[in-house]
DNA sequence: AATCTATTTTCTAATTTAGCCAAATAACCA
DNA sequence: TGGTTATTTGGCTAAATTAGAAAATAGATT
């Protein structure tokens, strides 16, 4: 594999990792509904604003979601609406498993 | 949070870290033209056996892919196509990042 | 049965990630 | 200016992930 198609790999597994934590993926959710700023996120995910604020910087640098300053606060928002169809096709994925699962108990 | 919301989010997870990884994502890409065996992936991704099994081994507990023994050898293929569209879709995700960076130099 | 081949599993060391606390920044308000 | 609130950054520790070497397994062949 020639380094071009490696970087390739590499920056498109940084996409997949910036999506492959439960309370990112919970952001996401959230942020599909309307913009949310940090403190309302940290209040729902229960966490240490500081670690909601690092999740978010993730989701950011991967393209993900995009941040503006209104006084205050930072209000973020879901840049890439397609994020949306992949988590559809993820619940595919997850619907097959069972699926499967039970029929191995049937 | 309750705890079979959080499972789902746990779940699907999953999924993202399984192929939050760049051997994975080509491991992916191959067998979306056609199956192959755990040694020509090897072959091609030039890595350790034991590394590439568990690579593959990690798509499967996923649900990602599947593997049939015959004879010696185990073919793996991609089971759930839908992965494919997703990867699309990170593809735009790409293709945004890169046209903003571009937007920021000239 | 003994051996060979393809694959998986186990073990260990190295690297990365997650989460909290404390400190630093930034914008607003008195 | 000094203080307050919201957010980010740095530092630290614990947990998870990665990769390869070696050992174990399964099926085919002699």
């Amino acid at each position: 594999m020639d380094n071009k198609t490696k970087a390739r790999y590499d920056a498109k597994a940084k996409i997949f990792k910036a999506l492959a934590h439960p309370t990112r993926l919970f952001i996401v959710d959230e942020l599909s509904r309307e913009e949310k700023c940090v403190c309302e996120l940290t209040e729902m995910i229960g966490a240490d604003v500081s670690t909601v604020s690092k999740h978010l910087s993730i989701l950011k640098s991967a393209g993900i979601v995009m941040d503006e300053k209104r006084g205050t606060q930072v209000y973020y928002s879901l840049k890439i609406q397609c994020v949306l169809n992949f988590l559809s096709c993820v619940e595919s994925v997850m619907k097959a498993s069972a699926k499967e699962q039970l029929e191995l108990v049937i």
